[in-house]
DNA sequence: GTTAAATGCAACCAGGAGGTTGCGTTATGT
DNA sequence: ACATAACGCAACCTCCTGGTTGCATTTAAC
């Protein structure tokens, strides 16, 4: 999942898609300086990682924002950052406990 | 910074220093079942990506966690998530003023 | 019913990412 | 002082990724 917004195209399209409004492949790779196959790779990658949704209607198929596993994402960063405070209270606490 | 992350090796190795101790890059390279070179290459990304901080100590370079650019990936994603979730409350109030 | 739009599929290509090996250099330990 | 540990640099290789092109297929539009 990271490395699905790793790629600069995709964290463009993206967040370009983050407004929550679904938009059709050829809307997208209009203004995406790029073939409309490229950009259906970008949305298939995006879409596996679970970061948009995928559903066709009619002879287009919309991709959309999906939510949960940005959660993830967030969960994951807050979980890292967490340890490494709790890493550095123990530092502390150490350090105090020597002076002490 | 989310393409360096975005490397499951990279992820494992930041992943790993997340308790705040520095390591040095034989240390980290023993127990990754690859080459000191090939970590060496991922400590540097991850460097760049400003997500580790090195410091040289005598013969060994030591690397460590840096919450920084932590702090701004958290950023972007709270960002996103907000553009979403108020493009969703503009959807609701639209539909209740049809509503009405 | 035909034409054109929107997409899918497959083959193909260039370049960069991840990894290795070999060798040179600097610091440590005894 | 000498052996060795920890590292840097550079060349090299392989494979995946990002991108393109060509053609077939489905669906809308008139």
């Amino acid at each position: 999942m990271f490395a699905a917004l790793g790629d600069p195209t995709r964290l463009a399209i993206f967040d370009r898609l983050a407004d929550g409004k679904p938009r059709s492949i050829s809307v997208l790779s209009d203004d995406a300086d790029m073939t409309r196959q490229a950009v259906t790779k970008h949305l298939r990658v995006l879409e596996a990682a679970g970061l948009l949704q995928n559903h066709r209607v009619g002879r287009e198929s919309q991709y959309a924002f999906c939510p949960e596993q940005l959660a993830e994402a967030r969960a994951y960063l807050d979980q890292v950052a967490g340890r490494w405070e709790s890493a550095l209270m123990r530092l502390k606490s150490f350090v105090e406990d020597d002076e002490a």
